[in-house]
DNA sequence: TTGTACGTACAGTTTGTACCGTACGTAATT
DNA sequence: AATTACGTACGGTACAAACTGTACGTACAA
């Protein structure tokens, strides 16, 4: 195997790896491997380029584009003189990975406690009804457990705070090596 | 609506927000619906009740069951005289979260770190070669860039050490509520 | 040993989604 | 204003994944 060919292969592996392991971040290894290959391109590309080196749809380049876009993992760079949008790949992974938990989780966190809250509420008013015994007890149970998630989100919410606001880099540093990787 | 369809409805609408969430944990809406209704049944099921409580057949519960053990939140229980399995949810939804990162992420970044550090050993006998200017400054920033994610990786693995300890809780503790929800 | 109950592997079917080509709206260029 | 260049919405297709039913292996029961 020529140089050439081994640079190549050596990068192909790694972006090939990320893309099938970004599933974590609930995308496609489509999607994955156009960001590897955004993240080792040092310079912004555009979606013909992107088509080009990907052998894909200009379209399916445009989505996923814009799919990274939203999870801040990649930005519109302006450059005078060229017409085309060029999009290169944000390189910050501990910023990607605290924006995925301060959008993504976050997310989700405030629609589970919306529906739980709601359902708190009828609870509580089916409590002032007439109840059998074995009724009452069930819903003493599901708002027991109800109560038991409102506070679990209240602590992931804490947890992605202290991710958000820095703070936990001054409990783990970046650059700090304590123990062997694998 | 009666008190029974209020409390069902209630109950159904946190299992359906949870079922439609779990996608997070990389988890379909089934399988997300299945952990919601072994969560708020206080008893351990076994397939067979999964099956006609949900309404799917009994090989989607087994597979379902299965996934659900493999992320740690479901367990199988024993009880005498009983001869079918029985399972339950686990309730800790702190440890959940924590046994996630454990499990599903180390496994993904090990395998990064190895493919990266194949490519790392590659490059770096590449380097022996005679290259051009352009070459040697392509594989001198690879070569960078694999440094950089061997160090975010080792991050990360630090912050689930810390996690998977318990210290997280004497940071964040469970129970202390310091903010508003939404 | 035979019969019964149970969980799951496997193969078939259906549902969902990733991807493509086309065709349109918009903005820059002349 | 006309033309060109560009990005994306839209509808169709093809592949993948979720789900089902059957059928088998295993373990207990009689």
């Amino acid at each position: 195997m020529d140089k050439k060919t081994l640079m190549e292969s050596a990068r192909e592996r790694v972006i090939e790896t990320i893309s099938h392991n970004m599933y974590l971040y609930g995308v496609t290894p489509s999607i994955g491997r156009l960001y590897g290959t955004l993240f080792f391109n040092d310079k912004p590309m555009t979606l013909d380029e992107m088509k080009e080196e990907l052998k894909m749809s200009k379209t399916s380049m445009s989505t996923s584009v814009r799919t990274l876009t939203d999870l801040n993992m990649v930005e519109k760079v302006w450059k005078k003189g060229i017409r085309k949008d060029l999009y290169e790949a944000k390189k910050d992974w501990y910023q990607i990975f605290i924006d995925f938990f301060s959008n993504e989780w976050r997310k989700v966190i405030s629609l589970n406690v919306k529906a739980i809250n709601q359902s708190m509420r009828e609870l509580k008013t089916v409590l002032e009804e007439d109840l059998t015994i074995d009724e009452k007890e069930t819903v003493l149970h599901d708002l027991e457990k109800f109560n038991y998630a409102i506070e679990y989100y209240k602590w992931l919410n804490q947890l992605f705070d202290y991710f958000e606001s820095n703070q936990i880099f001054d409990l783990i540093t970046k650059q700090e090596i304590e123990k062997e990787l694998d």
